[in-house]
RNA sequence: GCCCACGUAGCUCAGUCGGUGGAGCACUUCCUUGGUAAGGAAGAGGUCACCGGUUCAAAUCCGGUCGUGGGCUCCA
């Protein structure tokens, strides 16, 4: 017996009943047609798939479901690469899944497809779709696959099929388009009912530069128009908030062709903006144990040699010379950091050692990943050295993720835990690189933060968690991250005098918290979409008068609010209220306040907040104190304490 | 670094078949003194990213360089 959710009764299960006829009789006829697929512990499964008799209980997907939705994109993809084959009958396939929000397929191709191409193709797929052609599942034994394929000439499907440990494999195939593909798909193509092509990229064979450079084909699907219209739309959405536009809509930040390239430029307010972070950040780390130091800008290159980075890093380094000597330009903060513990005698009672420095940075990113202030060239991290005893690294690992949980919490940002592990490029023993990835999950798994695996993915010198954040589009950016690391201790031969009078070890964790203060700042305005949190904002208020005969006290009010530190604006210029108003909504200022010959009578201001909503006329100290409330608000929730005052 | 697309005024964008470049906003001046998202008029503003080529003639066609965007790879 089968037990079918949704549905009132069990079924009987024949030997060799396939799921859709199960669902047949267990579902009406229009709850049947959303069905796409149907799951069976946790595994999914064709409708026309045969099922086990070991199976109790029966899932139907629905294609509005998130797996319906992305079987429907992985179907997509296919019928794209039959339409990309009967178009360009020279192409040869590779792989096609479903992605975050649609799909893609690489192809290998004599010449890249353009944008002409895929308006061909998406005609072609659309024909496809009105045929309304079953998707057949085979199983096949590997040799059957391989000599399919080769009859195809689609080597890099052999290739794949040489990995495989299988003895069989699936072939799904609708219309003649055959491809080696896990499933499940759809029960036909006509289910693909709204989709769209959206860009061709090149990416390398196996995500490998060395390999071919192969063609993608990115697209996006989904169950209904009006899904795909609400996708587009939020597309359009996310672009006005996209940092770089609004960096330069609101002043904050340029590039310049002259400067170069990744080399961001802080306008007044940008510059602000970033002043009080780091402000804030000096406070938060000397409030939790942490020393302010800082290191030179550039050092020598044997130091470079001691620390492995010369061997691990240098494509990423700059050089530069004095005298004879060749410095390199610190792409990382550490080195001063060992220094500065190793200019005299530590005993085991100094420990842990908390090193932190708003440290600039300089790597050599390739010119084709730069990104607005996402990625740049020059950077500054908010950065800390901890040197510790190996029975405290636990709990400094741990206190080192609260602090990331009161930050972004203050924030509100939603954040994506990973720990990397050892990749191949990488220095230090097998046992270290355990011990210390042990230390990283041990310290999550205290504080029960749910995290992801990155196999592969750490730091040469050490595994590390990463705390990812995401852009108005949904990409993920590395922020917060903790590294362990116990190779740097040997390197520099640091030691302290433990209780015994002998010299141990001590452990470095590398770490930050925003991560670059550039970076974040890029999130951050994408995360606000410009509006800053008043205690943030570079202008929290801008005074303006409604005719001449109010200039002289605007002025008077504008110097009351400066005198107890708010960030005040004065706007008297010969235009009218409306006119004014708009503007300081467009530059998102928190308050705009205004004063007509109502408010010099009664010496007070008219308070309008951003959004819209009016106040009415308050005194000037209750507007100071509206302001400071403002202010103090986000630091509440984490008992936290903060203010920016000038 | 690799693949594709793009680069016109401070910003957003027109510019046909190759024939001495346009709009809106912003800016300056003048008029207007107006109560919560754009009052009116006039003016100024460009080596069409840069370099080279084709042509009687190039923003426009071709090549290169630089930069930007979307990906790949890499990473905070």
């Amino acid at each position: 017996m089968v037990k079918v959710s949704g549905a009132p009764e069990e079924i009987q299960l024949s030997a060799g009943a396939t799921c859709r006829e199960i669902l047949f009789k267990a579902l009406s006829r229009k709850k049947l047609k959303e069905v796409v697929a149907c799951k069976c512990q946790e595994r999914i499964y064709d409708l026309t798939s045969e099922l086990g008799e070991d199976c109790s209980s029966l899932d139907p997907v629905l294609l509005s479901s998130h797996e319906g939705l992305k079987i429907l994109r992985h179907s997509a993809a296919h019928i794209m690469a039959e339409a990309v084959k009967k178009l360009f009958p020279s192409v040869k396939v590779t792989i096609g899944p479903d992605i975050e929000h649609g799909f893609y397929y690489d192809f290998d191709y004599e010449r890249p497809f353009t944008p002409q191409d895929l308006e061909k193709i998406e005609a072609r797929m659309a024909e496809s779709v009105s045929e309304n052609k079953p998707f057949e599942r085979m199983v096949v034994s590997v040799r059957e696959a391989q000599k399919i394929f080769l009859e195809l000439n689609e080597t890099f499907k052999l290739e794949i099929l040489d990995e495989l440990d299988e003895d069989q494999v699936s072939l799904y195939k609708h219309g003649d388009f055959i491809d080696l593909c896990r499933g499940p798909h759809l029960p036909s193509t006509g289910y693909v009912k709204a989709f769209k092509l959206t860009s061709v990229a090149g990416a390398y064979w196996r995500g490998d530069e060395k390999r071919p450079m192969l063609q993608r084909i990115y697209g996006t699907a989904f169950a209904s128009e009006k899904d795909l219209k609400k996708h587009l739309d939020r597309l359009e959405e996310a672009k006005k908030r996209d940092h770089r536009k609004l960096g330069v809509q609101l002043d904050l930040f340029s590039f310049s062709d002259e400067a170069g390239p990744g080399m961001p430029i802080f306008h007044p307010k940008g510059a602000l903006v970033r002043t009080i972070l780091e402000d804030f950040e000096r406070k938060e780390h000397l409030r939790r144990g942490y020393q302010i130091v800082q290191g030179p800008q550039i050092l020598r290159r044997e130091l470079w040699e001691k620390s492995g980075h010369y061997d691990n890093y240098r494509e990423h380094m700059y050089f530069t010379h004095i005298d004879d000597q060749v410095y390199g330009i610190k792409p990382m903060n550490c080195l001063a950091h060992m220094l500065i513990y190793k200019s005299r005698l530590r005993s085991y009672r100094d420990l842990p050692l908390r090193y932190f420095e708003l440290g600039r940075v300089h790597r050599h990113e390739k010119s084709g990943v730069l990104h607005g202030l996402l990625r740049v060239r020059e950077f500054t991290q908010d950065d800390a050295h901890i040197l510790c005893r190996p029975d405290q690294l636990q709990d400094e690992i741990i206190g080192v993720v609260r602090f990331v949980q009161d930050v972004m919490n203050l924030f509100g940002f939603e954040y994506v835990v990973e720990v990397s592990t050892r990749p191949e490029k990488s220095i230090g023993s097998g046992d270290a690189w355990e011990k210390s990835t042990a230390a990283l999950t041990r310290a999550l798994e205290v504080i029960k933060l749910p995290y992801g695996i990155c196999p592969g993915e750490g730091a040469f010198y050490g595994p590390k968690i990463d705390i990812k954040l995401k852009d108005a589009l949904g990409r993920r950016w590395q922020c917060a991250t903790v590294q362990c690391d116990f190779t740097l201790p040997e390197r520099f031969d640091l030691f302290y005098t433990g209780e015994d009078g002998q010299k141990y070890r001590p452990v470095i964790l590398h770490r930050v918290i925003l991560g670059a203060i550039e970076r974040f700042f890029g999130v951050l305005i994408e995360h606000f979409g410009g509006a800053f949190p008043t205690w943030l904002a570079p202008v929290q208020a801008r005074i303006m008068n409604i005719t001449g005969v109010q200039e002289e006290y605007v002025h008077y009010c504008a110097a009351t609010l400066r005198d107890q530190g708010i960030r005040v604006e004065l706007d008297v210029r010969n235009e009218k209220l409306g006119y004014k108003v708009r503007e300081a909504q467009m530059e998102k200022i928190p308050y705009v306040l205004v004063a007509g010959d109502q408010e010099v009578e009664k010496s007070g201001l008219n308070v309008r907040m951003r959004g819209g909503k009016n106040l009415g006329m308050m005194s000037i100290q209750d507007v100071v104190d509206l302001i400071y409330q403002d202010m103090d608000e986000p630091f509440k929730k984490g008992g936290l304490s903060y203010r920016y005052l000038y």
